[in-house]
DNA sequence: CCGATTGTGGACTAAGTTGGTCCTGATTGC
DNA sequence: GCAATCAGGACCAACTTAGTCCACAATCGG
C-alpha cells in the first residue's frame, strides 16, 4: 500500500492547525480541534519539536508554535520527522544488515526510486496541502481564512 | 517509513529475472536464481499474473513469462499489482470508514501528494531498475547513461 | 516560595499487518 | 496414468505501529 503512518498524517493535520493560531498552542487545545487523543498529539509535537519544525515553550502559558509558516515545510519533511528517512526499501543505500547482500541482484536499484519520491514529496508544502484539504466551494483567496463549524 | 512491502522488492528481482530468461521459467527456478524460498515466490509471481504483468503456462514444462519487454512495464504497476493501490494514507479519496470523516479537517488533503507519487512511480521502468542495479563497471553502451559512481 | 500548568522522556501493552508456510486442487505434457 | 507445474486458499508467527501511562523538569503567577 505504500502507505505512511497514520502519525504523519496527524502530524500534518496538528501542523496546520498550529499555521491557524496565532500564539502559542496546547497539547490538550490541539487534540481537542483536530480530534485526536491528547498523549497521541503529544506524541506528535514532541517529534516535531526534536525536528525543529516546531517550537516549545514550556511551563504555565507555554505551548507549540511553528518555526516557519507552513509554506516553508515540505511534506518530506514532516515524512522524515516522523516516520525517518524516506526509502521504501529498507535495502538502501549503505543498509547493512541485507542478509543476501553479496548476491542480492537489486543492491542499490531502488535508489532512482527514492531519489524520485523525495523530489515529488520535497516540492510540496504544507500550504499545498491545506489548500486541497478544503473540499467546499467556498474558497475565495482567503489567505487565513478559519472556516470550521463545530 | 514510508517504506513498501518486501514482497514488492521480491516482484521487482522476479520480473528483472525473467526478462534475461529467453524462454519460460519455473517457480524453483526463479527462486533459486535469486535466493528467495519458494512459496514466496510462488506467492510474488501468483499476483504478477493475475497484474498481467507476467503470462503464465500450466502443466509440465511450464512456468512464467513476462507479457511485456521490461521497459514497459513502471514501477507503479508492480507497486499496485503486489500492494495495492497506492494511496499514502487509508483515508483516499472515496474511502468510506473513516471514523471522524465528516470533521476530518484533511479530507482529500492528500491527494495531491498521491499524485506526485504516482506520477514519479510511473515514469521509472523496470528496465531503469535493471540499469542502476548494476554495480560493476561492465555495462558498456547502456542507452540512459546513468552516471553513478558506486 | 509554592503550586499549578505545561512540555520531556521513556517504558509498556495491545492490535494490526506482513511474510512466510503448507495443503489441496486443476491443468498440461509425456 | 503419472509427473510436473500453476492456482487458490487457509493458516500461523513475527514484526511494527499506535496508543497509553507515568515520573520528571521547567516556567509562570500569586
Amino acid at each position: 500500500m505504500l502507505r505512511l503512518s497514520r502519525l504523519t498524517d496527524y502530524a500534518v493535520v496538528a501542523l496546520v492547525r498550529l499555521g491557524r493560531s496565532d500564539g502559542v498552542a496546547t497539547t490538550p487545545g490541539i487534540a481537542a480541534a483536530i480530534g485526536i487523543p491528547e498523549p497521541t498529539v503529544a506524541k506528535v509535537l514532541k517529534a516535531l519539536t526534536c525536528a525543529g519544525l516546531v517550537l516549545s515553550t514550556r511551563g504555565a502559558h507555554g505551548g507549540y508554535r511553528l518555526s516557519r509558516p507552513l509554506a516553508g515545510i515540505s511534506i518530506a519533511e514532516v515524512i522524515v520527522a516522523i516516520d525517518g528517512p524516506i526509502a521504501l526499501t529498507s535495502c538502501v543505500d549503505g543498509a547493512v544488515g541485507c542478509e543476501s547482500q553479496s548476491l542480492c541482484p537489486m543492491a542499490g536499484r531502488w535508489d532512482p526510486v527514492n531519489s524520485a519520491i523525495r523530489d515529488a514529496l520535497t516540492n510540496i508544502t504544507l500550504a499545498d496541502m491545506e489548500d486541497a484539504a478544503i473540499p467546499r466551494a467556498f474558497r475565495v483567496a482567503a489567505p487565513v481564512p478559519v472556516n470550521e463549524e463545530i
